[in-house]
RNA sequence: GGCCCUGUAGCUCAGCUGGAUAGAGCGAGAGUCUUCUAAACUCUAGGUCCUGCGUUCGAGUCGCAGCAGGGUCACCA
């Protein structure tokens, strides 16, 4: 038997196919790649669709026509193709079952189907997120953040990229301050030990107790006939946290200690939720060491003329020719601001790395903010300042607008992961097939299902759009969800542990396909093409959207198609390898996610 | 007010470089488990794709204007 490669993807040979036509029938020079093929419409039969209407002026034939002899041509030169019609302009292509069969042989058993491997010595691409601040918890923002960080670096690894994560903990300032300052005031020395709360919850109390006690002052001041904007500014708390944050700034032992006394704190409770959450850093910045980075560049700035000094000593930049404001970079006093930090730890994580690109996940109030950045790298003279992508968000809202902390609507995330594995866990004891499982196992169970719904949830969406969260409906576990995608993959790794088999030996001469079959190997055979589309667009929605496509699909197929109870040894063992390569295209699919498949749920 | 983003079914969201009669899930209604996991499947109802004008053989998709919602324009980060 003749050996055929279907390395080949199916569509790009058609592509070229077209163009080969094109030519030779009427001289139309067209690239392959601007060939423009489309799945067909389930309406339809066929695989694939071409528009012909581009073509019709050139050809001088009417688009039916012109279809009709494409397709001709189509069918006698390319093997892969069975079948043509033509409805108006629309030529639907129809595949062999062969080529779906060798196809799917071909795939089956490679554990990274849909992965590309990492280009060697490429330059890699930092990802900086979750970047908090240490003053208090991590709520649903931060879980939004946190999961699209981890996600968009599993992406691009997929895609080949070589891919760093790095966080930048914002460790220093008037809000750490404020918290810090509470404490002494009110805490009775209470720690997380001595209280049993999570460090990072137990400094947010602080900050919160800090706010009621500043706002009493203010209000005391303004009943006293002080100006509200005075008042803010005079009340006494305020004027003790920024004594403090000056002390800090000086190295005031008594205040770097407890400093780092309450540091140490929030980061066991943050790295107990990221370790929840499944994510993780190559490299931690703190910007209490790089605060002070950016004035260099200030300097070099000035010296090159692109920025200049007022008469109060302050620096600014001028963006007015770039449609944009000025832009202050060095204060009067001489010390720097959030821009001028940013342009140092930019060229530092340049630097560190080699970085071929610098991602920045961070939410779209900062949109202003990057592309000011990226003007500012760009007049300094660094060529790789095109290099910075801010992958923009979208804010999770809740009913009634935006979270709050003030007005205490926000979602805290160990919260609301804890809400989650105990819905996780009552859906399990409903409907779960887990009476195997250890304890320890089942608790495992709960953990992935519940991180499967929350992940899912928020990666769907395409990351640029605000998302809506609604806490009185929680999240579903039920039709596009993690769950379903979960629970699809428990059943397909039932049916092949049942089987017994783990290599998939068949005869695929003259082996027919059905409808549902066919849906299936297609949607495996477009993997690679939205892993890599995905990729250039940084969005994960794109691959949650597909698995649940594969998911659907296969659930479909399952229903009403026997498997394991198929008569024919041959046909048996075919759907067989099929179950399985889904089973591998959506573990692979979902780990981009950063989601785990449970073998049994 | 300047600039940026968003507007698709009752609700939450898909819709890739413009292509056929705009798709899912939830919710509503009707079916399907003595048979490979019913967290599933099948069917029904539900649309002025914010509005208008323009470009095009063809617009949810592109352009302009308007409307609505959000963000941002700090010597905060």
């Amino acid at each position: 038997m003749q050996l055929k490669c279907y390395c080949m993807n199916i569509e790009s040979l058609l592509q070229q196919a077209v163009s080969k036509v094109l030519d030779e029938l009427y001289s139309i020079s067209v690239e392959p790649s601007q060939v423009v093929l489309q799945s067909t419409k389930k309406e339809f039969a066929g695989d694939y669709t071409l528009v012909v209407f581009p073509y019709v002026k050139q050809a001088r034939r009417s688009p039916e026509v012109l279809a009709d002899e494409i397709g001709v041509r189509l069918k006698k030169t390319v093997s892969e193709v069975d079948a043509y019609n033509v409805v108006k302009g629309f030529l639907n292509i129809s595949i062999s079952d062969d080529y779906w069969v060798g196809f799917a042989t071909d795939i089956a058993g490679d554990a990274h189907f849909g992965m590309r491997e990492t280009v060697s010595n490429s330059k890699p691409v930092v990802v900086e997120y979750s970047s908090p601040n240490t003053n208090k918890p991590l709520h649903l923002g931060h879980i939004r953040n946190n999961l699209l960080g981890w996600s968009v670096s599993e992406l691009l690894k997929a895609n080949g990229h070589n891919v760093k994560r790095v966080n930048l903990v914002n460790d220093r300032g008037i809000h750490i301050c404020k918290s810090m300052l509470a404490w002494l005031r009110y805490g009775n020395g209470e720690t997380p030990e001595s209280t049993g709360i999570k460090g990072d919850h137990l400094v947010g109390k602080y900050y919160v107790e800090f706010d009621k006690h500043y706002k009493e002052q203010v209000a005391d001041l303004v009943a006293n006939g002080m100006d509200e904007d005075e008042a803010k500014k005079e009340a006494p708390l305020m004027k003790e946290a920024q004594a403090m944050l000056k002390r800090w700034e000086d190295g005031d032992k008594d205040v770097r200690d407890l400093w780092e006394r309450m540091n140490s704190w929030v980061y066991a409770g943050f790295d107990e939720t990221y370790r929840s959450l499944g994510v993780g850093f190559d490299k931690i910045y703190y910007e209490s060491n790089t605060y002070l980075l950016g004035k260099e560049l200030v300097q070099k700035g000035l010296d090159m003329g692109v920025l200049y000094r007022r008469d109060d000593g302050s620096v600014w930049c001028d963006l007015t020719a770039d449609g944009l404001d000025e832009k202050l970079l060095l204060r009067r006093d001489g010390t720097s601001v959030y821009m001028t930090q940013d342009l140092g730890t930019a060229l530092l994580r340049h630097n560190d790395f080699g970085a071929g690109q610098l991602v920045y996940v961070v939410g779209n109030e900062q949109d202003y903010h990057f592309k000011v950045l990226k003007l500012i790298l760009a007049k300094l003279g660094f060529d790789w300042a095109d290099k910075v992508y801010h992958l923009s968000y979208g804010m999770v809202e809740l009913p009634n607008g935006k979270m709050k902390s003030r007005e205490g609507t926000v979602v805290d995330a160990d919260d609301l992961i804890a809400d989650m594995e105990q819905t996780a866990e009552e859906t399990s004891r409903e409907h779960g097939r887990n009476d195997e499982l250890s304890d320890e196992e089942r608790k495992h169970l709960y953990h992935i299902l519940a991180l499967g719904a929350l992940k899912y949830f928020i990666l769907k969406v395409d990351p640029s759009k605000n998302m809506l969260f609604n806490p009185a409906e929680s999240i579903d576990f039920n039709g596009n969800t993690g769950p379903f995608i979960q629970y699809t993959y428990a059943r397909i790794r039932s049916i092949v542990r049942k089987s017994g088999l783990s290599e998939f030996n068949f005869d695929h001469v003259s082996l027919k396909i059905d409808d549902k079959e066919r849906e299936i190997v297609k949607l495996l055979h477009s993997m690679p093409s939205v892993i890599d589309q995905a990729a250039q667009n940084f969005s994960p929605a794109m691959v949650a959207n597909y698995a649940y496509d594969v998911a659907k699909a296969f659930n479909s197929f399952y229903q009403d198609t026997p498997i394991l109870r198929e008569q024919y040894a041959n046909v048996r063992v075919f759907r067989l390898m099929l179950c399985d390569t889904v089973a591998t295209a959506l573990r692979n699919a979902m780990s981009i996610l950063g989601i785990e498949m449970p073998e049994r749920m």
